[in-house]
DNA sequence: CTCCAGGTCCAGA
DNA sequence: TCTGGACATGGA
């Protein structure tokens, strides 16, 4: 089937470093698993041209395409130093990813790279999960041994991963007291489990939750922001947290998302 | 071989 | 509060 999607880039989208179990292979067309259903999808202009059985409802849920993205353009032209990046990257949107595939994911992104939390990824999938391609449920990790996720190359994220896992398949409760809780409260919850500290808290909580007020600091967003706006003079990546969230606020994990990108790609430079 | 990657944790100032 | 080093692993 084919439906309309107006203001998105697929492309953007699932390149921006936001979710890792999309494989993209020639024309642009990728596979992977939304909500539980296997998906291939590509995008012309203006169509998104899709090989599933999943519910259209729950694509534009997933997509987010009935956000108005207006309010993030404003945002972003009011800024000169990143004008450029809303006429390139538009249409990049921020994914609704499945809440524990997001925590889980963002303890293994740790001091790690783009191409090896895929492999790990797929690892994962391949070697814990009951359905094909698709990220392990939290109780199919948490009854492994610490050993079998070094195997599959977590190295030393492996009890990160195991103990936080153990804990979510016991206590399910926890991601929706997470979901329910305002920003502060939530950063506290989650920066709780071993392996998370603020900046993949704030990775989970946008990506996982629709947070939008977090703000992750790697060191991207800290090349890009010491130099777009503290002449490239040293500071902390917590007063970059804290700026963003004053200067661009409920929408700054939005923002982030676009110097991420921006950064990456060498859209701009750093 | 060395360096780096969507950092975190721990110890010591 | 801030700084320095260790930490697994695979690709460049």
């Amino acid at each position: 089937m084919k439906i309309k999607a107006v203001d998105f880039n697929l492309e953007a989208t699932l390149d921006s470093g936001q979710v890792f179990g999309f494989t993209k292979n020639k024309d642009k067309n990728y596979q992977g698993r939304i909500a539980g259903y296997e998906i291939e999808i590509s995008q012309m202009q203006d169509w998104l041209h899709i090989n599933s059985t999943l519910p259209q409802q729950k694509l534009v849920r997933y997509f987010d395409l009935e956000r108005n993205l207006n309010p993030v353009y404003e945002l972003i032209h009011r800024e000169e130093a990143l004008r450029p990046l809303a006429k390139k990257l538009r249409g990049l949107r921020l994914i609704q990813q499945d809440p524990w595939e997001a925590l889980a994911c963002f303890i293994l992104s740790s001091n790690n790279n783009v191409k090896r939390i895929q492999l790990i990824w797929r690892n994962l999938s391949d070697r814990l999960s009951s359905r094909k391609n698709q990220f392990p449920e939290a109780l199919e990790i948490a009854r492994v041994h610490e050993r079998t996720l070094r195997e599959l190359g977590l190295g030393y994220r492996a009890p990160y991963l195991l103990h936080t896992a153990q804990f979510i398949s016991k206590n399910e409760i926890s991601l929706q007291m997470i979901r329910q809780a305002p920003y502060e409260e939530a950063v506290e919850r989650v920066i709780a489990f071993p392996g998370i500290g603020p900046k993949v808290a704030d990775c989970v909580l946008l990506y996982g939750f629709q947070k939008y007020e977090a703000f992750p600091v790697d060191v991207w967003i800290l090349r890009a922001m010491r130099r777009l706006y503290f002449k490239n003079r040293k500071i902390s990546e917590e007063k970059i947290r804290q700026f963003a969230r004053k200067r661009w606020g409920s929408l700054a994990g939005y923002v982030q998302q676009y110097i991420f990108h921006a950064a990456r790609t060498g859209v701009i430079s750093v």
